[in-house]
DNA sequence: AGCGTGGTTGCGAATAGTTGCATCTTTGCT
DNA sequence: AGCAAAGATGCAACTATTCGCAACCACGCT
């Protein structure tokens, strides 16, 4: 059982800061609600081409722009080439990605805790560390 | 007076990796060697284009890959849309970039040492931190 | 000095993402 | 329902970066 109208939250954030709730709008957070968590733009874009052959790659890209400054989604560099959106609707998690195997292991936030004190304190830097990539090796591939 | 022949050191790194000494990578070296230390492939290629015309930007995207790759660059994304790139000679460093205004600080990377200990203990992964660009709100936009 | 191998270059085409602009649509107001 | 204003869309042109490939050149060996 899945939960009930999921995408009600992100279009109530949508229209009251000011923006329009339109059917390409839907379609796309469709989409990312339906995906995995792990969404190219061109993605996107081929599973809605045969229901909206018109929309176009442009206005998925001001659309995943506009819910990364309303904080609605995350835009991560996974280092293929290609960006990645999410919604985070589960909360925010980071990527440790190996730069040998291509691997990609995610972690919560809260191992970033005294970093980000760290950076208020000493810099009085309020870091946005909601999304964060980070590249190394695994173990296997240390 | 400036030191004596800076680049010899990415000079011998090159050749003894196997690669080839090319006037284009030298060119390309000393540009980076007398910029400020956040120069762009096109800022190279327009730096050089009056003592090098023939010189392709595609050369110079893939002498910085390999800068990158032996170790002896670093590439950073201040946000900006393009990549920047500096020899690190003087040590890393990291950059704390200002959502709202753009400001950017530089710190070194001691700041790390916790969170790096973090995620070898709890994921086993070894980070390679040697250049971030962390983003979020100075003290003045906060 | 002469040569072969393998790395490198220039070029043009491809890819991911952004931007300007004229034309719509959505929304709040009446 | 009707309207104006703000925001959104489609499109084409543009930017930053990458890639395939044929011609080229650096480097080690003789």
């Amino acid at each position: 059982m899945r939960p009930v109208q999921p995408g009600k939250l992100a279009e109530n954030t949508i229209r009251s800061s000011g923006h329009h709730m339109t059917p390409q709008r839907l379609v796309i957070l469709e989409v990312l609600e339906g995906s995995n968590g792990h969404t190219s733009a061109e993605e996107i874009h081929s599973h809605v081409r045969s229901r909206y052959p018109k929309l176009h790659i442009s206005t998925i890209y001001r659309a995943l722009d506009m819910l990364k400054r309303l904080g609605l989604a995350t835009e991560t560099d996974l280092g293929d080439g290609k960006l990645r959106y999410h919604l985070h609707e589960k909360g925010y998690h980071h990527h440790l990605i190996c730069e040998k195997c291509g691997r990609v292991e995610d972690m919560d936030e809260s191992i970033f805790t005294p970093l980000k004190a760290a950076l208020r304190r000493k810099h009085h830097f309020h870091a946005d560390l909601r999304h964060l990539a980070i590249f190394g090796r695994c173990q296997g591939c240390a």
